[in-house]
DNA sequence: TTCTTGTCACCTAGGTGTTAATAT
DNA sequence: ATATTAACACCTAGGTGACAAGAA
């Protein structure tokens, strides 16, 4: 089984409408996709991989003066279909358990003919990224058990819309009141990555620990446990 | 067949006496030890390691009055020893040859405790760094083959004492004539390392472009090659 | 209009030798 | 005396969103 890490930020993220974007020269995801395994055979191989798949056939556009997303008509052309495979692969079950499993090397791009063996994404268009585990058979005719030596695990609030820069971008002050715009998912996503990315520190116009106070009771406790843990504990999930 | 990379480097630091820091969190060599592998079965699964052996069994001190290593005793009792498994192991002969294979990721320390696995040294003793490669038999009894599964390269050039501090440190400056110090080891490797390893460009007094002019005629065009340079041609070797 | 691209200042993360203080 | 340690300024290397300019 498999347990998705930074839930609590993935959920945050998922309530506005997550948007990653998408460079010529690829660009990592933020969250990272993380996740931790149980139940290996601690001894045998495995392959760790992801991919991405089209949430639907719709292409989209956001529309600013109602700051929500539009269906903008079908699908651009299906861009190559590409998988990452973890860095580590191949490894051990007990190597995999260890310790988190981190796709930080993972990037996502807009260049249909790059070769850099980036994930290629249609920008506007909805993806939901897939999590594979891949037992590596022994057997001499290990072709012939593929469909049984794998298992895929999906994680609906990673799902993001591709974009080439971030479409909605409400911006907030330090002190105000979000309850109203969490509920109806109209806080912007780049004050939120701002706030949670490190690498982003440099836009921060207040103390990253001024705005968990600014939550309503109730709301998930992310921002404090984000900021003060490099190592914080998120729900179990069960795709 | 195995090449080391970077040997004009290399040559030019064995003739001074190269020295490796060791420290308690961990330390990496430079110049890294990098090289180019041949002749490998492209489907195979090879794993690539390295470890230290001590030169001899003799502890050094450095007289700086007279710029040269005496022996201070014997060896101070063996550390415990060590491998450095490449991070990319075990991977298929295809793999490690189509690019260089570098050991930037090891670290050397003087902690008798370590415990994150990096290369334990005495300070102020002499190591041989060493080379492996072990291919990974598939047969059910590989361990019988263990033998013949593996070959060692010693390249000589990259021997070195172990330090906490740099021991020989004479200074040279821009315009300095060298030839007398070359010939005799008497230049600094302080100033080698300053002008060579990428991180040290803040300790730099002169630009890195004027100081292979200084080089006498016949002496090894290592610099010029190394400044311009990020894929530089080393000299076959073969142990 | 709407979307994309390239450049930039500002970060994180970590590898250098220096230096002063400490140990042995 | 000699050897080691820890804090530090100064780098490399690369991940951020902002912004202005360009493309469709």
């Amino acid at each position: 089984s498999v347990q998705l890490e930074m839930k609590a930020l993935w959920d945050e993220f998922n309530q506005l409408g997550t948007e990653m974007i998408v460079t010529k020269a690829g660009r990592r995801m933020f969250p990272t996709f993380q996740v931790k395994l149980f139940g290996m055979d601690p001894m045998a191989d495995y392959m760790l991989l992801m991919d991405f798949v089209p949430v639907d056939d719709k292409r989209y556009r956001y529309a600013f003066h109602s700051s929500s997303w539009l269906v903008a008509g079908k699908a651009d052309p299906a861009t190559p279909g590409r998988v990452h495979y973890h860095p580590d692969s191949p490894a051990k079950g007990a190597q995999w358990m260890k310790q988190i499993v981190s796709f930080d090397k993972l990037k996502l791009t807009n260049n249909l003919l790059d070769d850099n063996g980036h994930i290629i994404l249609n920008s506007m268009h909805r993806y939901q990224p897939r999590f594979h585990v891949v037992y590596v058979d022994p057997r001499k005719d290990s072709e012939k058990y593929a469909e049984e030596n794998f298992k895929t695990f999906v994680f609906e609030e990673t799902r993001f819309t591709a974009v080439t820069a971030y479409q909605n971008h409400r911006v907030r002050a330090c002190g105000e009141d979000l309850s109203g715009f969490n509920a109806s998912g109209k806080a912007g996503i780049t004050q939120l990555k701002i706030a949670s990315n490190p690498f982003a520190k440099g836009f921060r116009d207040c103390d990253p620990e001024d705005w968990p106070r600014n939550h309503r009771p109730g709301a998930l406790p992310l921002m404090s446990a984000f900021a003060r843990s490099r190592n914080p504990v998120a729900s179990p999930t069960q795709p």
